[in-house]
DNA sequence: CGATGGATTGACAAAGGTCAAACTGTGTGG
DNA sequence: CCACACAGTTTGACCTTTGTCAATCCATCG
């Protein structure tokens, strides 16, 4: 653990000051941000945290969640690098976020800050909606997942879609940063039947793993066949 | 079908101009909407249209829909009155956005102006902002829902929703602006599970029925207690 | 080289999907 | 005003899929 201050868990790694973003990311608003480092099942913030700040995700990855009365979990969104998340309606936050992956790193945005920033400088403004409309179509697109009907379609997509998110161009590799069990709660199965999935989509020739993590697509076709790919993706 | 304009099927009805609006809305941005008048099951955008406008209902109710290639479809949102629609990070649409009841009205705001106004006017960005806030809030709950693991959690998280999205205050009614085919595909399950379901809270007197879309709320414990409650709601 | 926690496999039971038939309520036309 | 037709809904019977419980396997890390 280390730190323990409710809002302000991980470690505080330093202030954002790569000029040389890939992306074309407002200066203005990364000026703002504060980077914090993440162990495995550390929570970024917790269920009713006040909502004080915008984060995104740097590197690593993390989990968004809901908690049951009788235990459940759900995993609404898996967060990785370039993601923004806890945009909240509300004053406090309603689902927990913790990283999945040692050493995640995770910037901070002051909401105060950053909405007076929004509201002076419409460059920030513009940005921070085309962030909220790419998580509404991420968000989306996560439904069509989730209403799959059967646990093949469920599965491929979620590969499909780590695939697109942490895919290195050209490789077919994919490096789940997550649990089979973080899998199961995200994709609302049992976590043997995900793990029974994957092995029936080796058997089928779709993809092929030694360690549990490392998964190699070998005919994206399957994949993309199995779920009749839906008409429509994001808006 | 009468309109047949790709963007703009949907009989126009007129410029907005309650300025006795109940909710303190940006008064400039409703000076770019422009009303119109959808018959069930009529379209207000589709599949692959470009993304031009941003809407809102404004009285009936739309859903969001997907088609999937094996003619599967799944309902992404229902759209009630005061829920903004068609926020879109690429250039076209990528669902379809059709009323399901006769007389729907939608606000259509062209997104280009609605944009520039944003930029000029920190106010509707903010507004902006907080719609597509409540948006992402709307999905995550909805996703809870769509996670359930019982037909009898679904579909009371669904009746639930509706009760608190429709519901007349004081009132236990609950008119369902929608078919139960539209809530399978919503639920992601059989419509027949879906009568079996409402069938089964009837007969535990959770509910009451006499036409198929007047629902009355009998004991909304019952509802609560099934699905177990999430521990988080929002964001 | 064992210990530990995650992952896999197997056997079984239960939930829900599918197909088919019956029912109901609404609107139409006689 | 009644009879009928149609679409939407409900119910029934059956069978596939998935969840559950339990045992085994495996990789990693002391």
């Amino acid at each position: 653990m280390g730190f323990s201050s409710v809002a302000c868990s991980g470690e505080l790694v330093g202030r954002f000051s790569r000029d040389s973003s890939a992306e074309a990311d407002c200066d203005s608003l990364q000026q703002l941000a504060v980077v914090a480092r993440y162990d495995t099942d550390q929570p970024v913030y917790r269920y009713n945290d006040p909502a004080q700040y915008w984060f995104r995700v740097v590197a690593g990855a993390a989990r968004k969640a809901a908690l049951s009365g009788d235990g459940r979990r759900h995993i609404v969104d898996f967060l990785l690098p370039g993601d923004f998340f806890g945009f909240c309606p509300s004053n406090g936050h309603h689902f927990c976020v913790e990283a999945t992956v040692a050493g995640t790193l995770v910037a901070r945005y002051p909401r105060r800050s950053a909405e007076q920033l929004a509201d002076s400088d419409p460059d920030v403004a513009r940005h921070i909606r085309q962030a909220t409309f790419e998580s509404i179509a991420r968000l989306q697109r996560r439904m069509l997942t989730l209403a799959g009907s059967s646990a093949l379609e469920k599965v491929s997509a979620f590969l499909l879609e780590m695939a697109d998110r942490t895919g290195v161009e050209g490789t077919r590799w994919i490096c789940l940063p997550m649990s089979r069990s973080d899998i199961a709660d995200y994709l609302a199965m049992a976590i043997e039947t995900v793990s029974r999935t994957l092995t029936e989509l080796r058997a089928r020739r779709a993809i092929t793993y030694r360690a549990a993590r490392r998964v190699q697509i070998c005919d994206r076709e399957v994949l993309e066949t199995v779920p009749m790919g839906w008409a429509g993706r994001t808006c």
